[in-house]
DNA sequence: GAGCACTGC
């Protein structure tokens, strides 16, 4: 069944020979194998820290690798896990004082990365977060104004650019983990390289980029960085046997149980299994029939089976961390949070079904599609990863090996897949009024920036003069920017003055900018649906939302209390340090806070105002059609209306699972509709019913 | 009639 071919992520590393890099040796370093630095680690002699950090296969590279940057405006930094390159270079270049005295920012895509290597650092250099060590992510601060080390979420930085486009507070600023292309890290690499441009033009003191990761397209990062030199470190993983099947599979999770048993027979217990599929139901029913299986296997060692998902509560999460009952066999199963976000220690197989749940937006429609691709190769090659962390591994495809050479080289960049309205109106703010021509790395689709600035023209955040002249943004697009919300969201804020439901509308859009307060358990539907009865308003699910967190608010976020009810006591609290910071920027803004109270209908009002957009009105058949783009759509069997025939609803958003849904709804009247927007349904030929 | 990959400000 199964083609082998060695995969061998630890191969000697390549050497630029660019000009520019004249001894051409030196990047490799030395190191061996050994494991990778503990983040955990506190309470170490710094002794053994110090031998930690000379261990790490980056050291011996240390000098020349300063010494090039130090003369480069910018450069590409490549190396691979273990090299050291997050907490080592940062280092280098304040103890180099390559940074001039002014401070250095270190951008990762995600928060718990920023705190973790921002913590082990501070350890490193024997100091305390928050002294000359420090980092910044969305509501908290962990900076002095001494902080020259800043670690921050790449969202973070990308914010400070809307208040000071040239960042001037930064002589240095590197972008790392570049090679995951969130949109955030895709918008940086414009708003940096502009302000690197800025400041050489303007004889301010010159913005020095380094833009590190662990990409084989790495011609591509340095073209876009003006020929930028790429320096490769060399990492520490270990050699890992790549399995391909002989034929395709037409059924990857039942392939992949058939080889888990495969494994299970042949290799000792200790050794621990990793499976790659897509969503929560897969892995659930996968979990539950593979549990069933190991029952009627007696004389095999015991499985662990647990699952892993984002969506998984936290305490079941960790169970993955824990360590293997003597005798037993540990298999996670999981979606692509195992990829990057989460590392599971003692793995040893992978098993990978070479696909993923992608999001694509389409600008046409303005749908949300959610469906199952193929994964692409630098992504297939990051789950092989997964099986050499600690020691040689084994990865199971669960493809062809032709299937492999079919896949594309790297997945498509978010910003080529997304809605682009918050991103232009950002780019906007920062006083970019040219977004067609805005030098991105990947361009979005031309349709696409301008699916986002006819949005954003309506919302009344942009307008243009004539039709040549270039977009412009409007003092209410420059309000509305202010906001870490998409921007309808911004727009429904600004407009809830007019309605006096500041405060309801706060709520409202807090809650619907995390993720999911409720929670849904199919086995306990019945039981979940009579609970939650109390918060239910036939108006929708906005007013719905408003009440289980005026509930919440009322027991004062009582954490039983979110257990009795189902409420995710995690993402409720979240939306309540969203509300604290959307509070902050209305008062920045001179918003006087009123409140409907249960006059809930000036707070639909005011949603119909700002979702006008995102209406529509029940047709003949029973289903809906979308004024926007006359899309038959559903209201999704999550919704308080979901068994409810209303004339006319706005929703927050759509997305196509099996059919096309929307999520949170709310009732209207389309005469509220028609008052806010005459024109737009004119032009629209919309006759709305009443 | 029946359902949701992953981040982040």
């Amino acid at each position: 069944m199964w083609h082998k071919h060695m995969h061998s992520p630890a191969k000697k590393p390549k050497v630029e020979h660019s000009s520019s890099n004249p001894g051409g040796s030196g990047w490799s370093g030395g190191g061996g194998f050994k494991n990778s630095p503990k983040l955990e680690g506190h309470g170490q002699p710094n002794e053994a820290l110090k031998q930690e950090r000379r261990a790490l296969p980056i050291y011996p590279a240390r000098q020349q690798l300063i010494a090039q940057i130090r003369r480069l405006p910018s450069a590409i930094v490549i190396g691979e896990t273990g090299s050291g390159k997050t907490t080592q270079i940062p280092q280098y270049l304040l103890e180099a004082g390559v940074n001039g005295g002014a401070a250095i920012a270190i951008t990762q895509p995600r928060r718990v990365a920023a705190v973790s290597v921002c913590q082990r650092v501070a350890q490193e250099k024997n100091t305390t977060v928050g002294t000359s060590v420090g980092y910044r992510i969305r509501f908290e601060d962990a900076t002095s104004s001494s902080t020259k080390l800043i670690f921050m979420t790449d969202g973070m930085l990308l914010r400070e650019a809307i208040l000071d486009s040239k960042l001037t507070k930064y002589s240095v600023i590197v972008l790392d983990e570049a090679h995951e292309r969130t949109v955030h890290t895709d918008v940086l690499f414009g708003v940096v390289k502009a302000a690197q441009n800025c400041r050489l033009k303007t004889g301010l003191k010159l913005l020095k980029i380094i833009v590190m990761s662990a990409t084989m397209d790495v011609d591509h990062f340095s073209r876009y960085f003006n020929k930028a030199p790429v320096l490769y470190l060399e990492g520490r993983q270990f050699p890992i046997q790549v399995m391909h099947t002989a034929e395709p599979q037409s059924d990857y999770a039942f392939s992949s149980v058939v080889t888990l048993f495969k494994i299970h027979k042949e290799a000792p217990a200790r050794e621990d299994v990793l499976i790659f599929l897509t969503g929560q139901d897969e892995i659930d029913s996968a979990v539950k029939q593979l549990r069933q299986l190991s029952r009627d296997m007696q004389d095999l060692p015991k499985l662990l089976i647990l699952p892993l998902y984002a969506a998984l509560p936290p305490q079941q999460q960790v169970k993955v961390f824990e360590k293997t009952p003597p005798g037993h066999r540990k298999v996670v199963i999981a979606t692509n949070v195992a990829e990057t976000s989460i590392t599971i220690p003692g793995i040893k197989f992978v098993i990978d079904c070479g696909k993923v749940k992608a999001k694509v937006f389409n600008a046409r429609t303005g749908l949300d599609i959610l469906r199952v691709v193929n994964t692409s190769k630098a992504q297939t090659l990051q789950r092989t990863g997964r099986a050499g962390r600690e020691s040689a591994g084994t990865c199971y495809r669960l493809f062809t090996e032709a299937q492999f050479g079919e896949m594309s080289s790297n997945t498509v960049p978010e910003i080529q897949r997304c809605n682009l309205s918050s991103v232009i109106l950002q780019l906007m703010a920062m006083g970019i009024s040219d977004v067609m021509t805005f030098d991105f790395m990947d361009k979005p689709d031309r349709e696409s920036i301008l699916a986002a600035l006819t949005e954003l023209e309506l919302l009344g955040a942009v307008e243009k003069i004539s039709e040549s002249d270039m977009p412009k943004l409007t003092p209410l697009g420059k309000r509305m920017a202010a906001f870490p919300l998409d921007p309808k969201y911004a727009k429904i804020i600004l407009l809830s003055q007019e309605y006096g439901c500041v405060e309801e509308v706060l709520t409202i859009v807090s809650i619907l900018s995390v993720d999911d307060i409720f929670i849904n358990q199919m086995n306990k539907r019945d039981e979940i649906q009579s609970v939650r009865q109390k918060f239910v308003s036939s108006e929708g699910d906005h007013i719905t939302l408003l009440n289980t967190f005026r509930a919440f608010k009322s027991v004062n976020g009582n954490k039983a209390w979110c257990f009795e009810n189902f409420i995710n006591y995690r993402h409720i609290n979240t939306a309540r340090e969203v509300r604290k910071q959307l509070r902050d920027i209305c008062s920045c803004q001179g918003i006087q806070f009123s409140s409907c109270g249960k006059d809930t209908e000036n707070v639909r009002k005011c949603l119909a105002a700002g979702l006008f957009l995102n209406c529509a009105q029940l047709s003949k058949q029973g289903d809906f059609t979308t004024v926007s783009s006359r899309l038959t759509v559903s209201i999704h069997p999550a919704s308080a209306l979901f068994h409810c025939k209303p004339a006319c609803v706005v929703y927050s958003e759509l997305i196509k699972l099996g059919k096309n849904y929307m999520r949170n709804v709310s009732v209207v009247d389309p005469e509220w509709l028609q008052e806010v927007a005459p024109s737009y349904f004119k032009q629209k030929k919309v006759h709305l019913m009443t």
